[in-house]
DNA sequence: CGTTTCTTTGATCTACTTCAAGGGGAGTGG
DNA sequence: CCACTCCCCTTGAAGTAGATCAAAGAAACG
């Protein structure tokens, strides 16, 4: 097992922020969404969403490290990143805490805090970010008018399911370098996906966080990717990650 | 890593089955759900959910082994169990499967399909058991007229979410005796919720499969067990477990 | 009862962690 | 512009938790 990560301020630590963030983020009015179809608000009249009255009415930016909201904290949004990246990080009742997910463009964010209405996870930027705010009141007022809004929602937790299953998949059954592959080839999907380069991206996290969410230490992530290097599957340059081999990678 | 698990009818063998299940599970009309707090039928009128008409009309048993639904099969059902217990497991696009989860009394099954209409995972009965059939459309349009359903099964599903990301914890950051303990405390919980005793109870999981859903192999969870029965902390016997220190548990 | 499957325990091996030290970028202040 | 510091990353050497290999005991099953 990884390191135990200390006990307090681990957010600060893991993110390299220095001083707590006592100025909350600035918010601004939202424009209609154009994410294409991985956006939440997909399936339903745009002008129900995005204008004064709409669910999405906000929109929040962020900067390297800031916190989108804090784990134990009430829960009343969703949100869905607009541009950068976040990370959401859990801990057990003892200090340890882990990196339990990573959020690009296009992908919803606060689906944990749904069953309790508290939020159970505490989710970081990764890099200077913003976020579409979802209001749920609003959110569930609008899917008791439009059912496909409901099946919209549902189904996206559904794929979160899924996406932490295979998650779960990996950490039990691959070995190291495995799960950084993995890993590679997971966000280069979601890059496809998204319509950015599949074989060409920028990783805003540190070894450290790269090691936390793959149940490694930051040395062994650090040492995957130099050998990964040397097999000529990628180059590597501080977090500017480019895959030259990608059916090689799938080739494990 | 643990054992990559073979290719082919693994399933079978981790269950201890041997032929496969040509006949289907017997089912027949369900009496009203009475398991409490646990059930998502929970919220809504029973009537409209019991009896003909209802979203909840049938019941299946399964045998011990026998498969609720197979990973690729299309979704259709949500399920909730009724009495026994299921795994699920999941095998990535390579042979390598690993049980991802383990559901008792009261608990859903299925949520994964959700997203894309297959199942992403397969079922299988870790002891004789029944289930409860919702039908995924009934339930549907049994939701666009009731919003408290509607809440209901996002709860559900977001409730998922935050258990699949404790495992996620689990594997990430905990030594294998933490897992294992990690494992018999969160059981003991969901047992007391059921209104079962949370320091007795029978597991129907073999070893092997304890491992893969820890990340462990199977020497290493016996290994595991041997050491807090010395230590006094519980007392196993095949599959009886009896939690004799909860205290000195939580303590790991 | 004999066969099969599951579990336990021991001995060895190895992948990953831990400990340690050096190198590079980015920001800050002179 | 350079020196200084603070992180972050890389690489090496050593230690260890847990995997693997192996074999024997205990339930389950027909």
């Amino acid at each position: 097992m990884p390191k135990p990560a200390g006990s307090t301020a681990a957010i600060e630590r893991t993110t390299g922020q220095r001083s707590p963030w006592t100025v909350r983020p600035t918010s601004k009015p939202c424009s209609p969404c154009v994410r294409g179809p991985l956006c939440l608000p997909q399936g339903l009249a745009r002008e129900a969403l995005h204008g004064r009255d709409g669910v999405v009415n906000t929109m929040l930016h962020l900067q390297r490290g800031a916190p989108l909201y804090v784990a134990g904290a009430p829960f009343g949004n969703l949100y869905v990143v607009r541009s950068g990246s976040l990370k959401t990080v859990t801990s057990d009742h003892r200090g340890r805490e882990q990196v339990t997910g990573v959020h690009f463009a296009g992908e919803p964010v606060g689906l944990h805090g749904i069953s309790t209405g508290t939020h159970a996870n505490s989710a970081i930027a990764l890099a200077d970010s913003s976020v579409c705010i979802i209001p749920y009141a609003a959110l569930t007022s609008a899917c008791s008018e439009a059912a496909a809004m409901q099946e919209r929602l549902r189904r996206l937790l559904s794929a979160q399911l899924n996406r932490e299953s295979s998650q779960l998949m990996a950490l039990g059954s691959l070995a190291a370098n495995e799960r950084v592959v993995a890993f590679l080839l997971d966000v280069s999907e979601r890059n496809g996906q998204r319509g950015d380069s599949p074989v060409e991206f920028t990783l805003d996290l540190t070894r450290a966080d790269l090691g936390s969410y793959l149940g490694l230490t930051l040395e062994t992530v650090s040492r995957c990717l130099t050998a990964l290097r040397k097999q000529g599957l990628i180059d590597v340059q501080h977090r500017m990650f480019r895959i030259l081999d990608l059916e090689g990678l799938r080739a494990l």
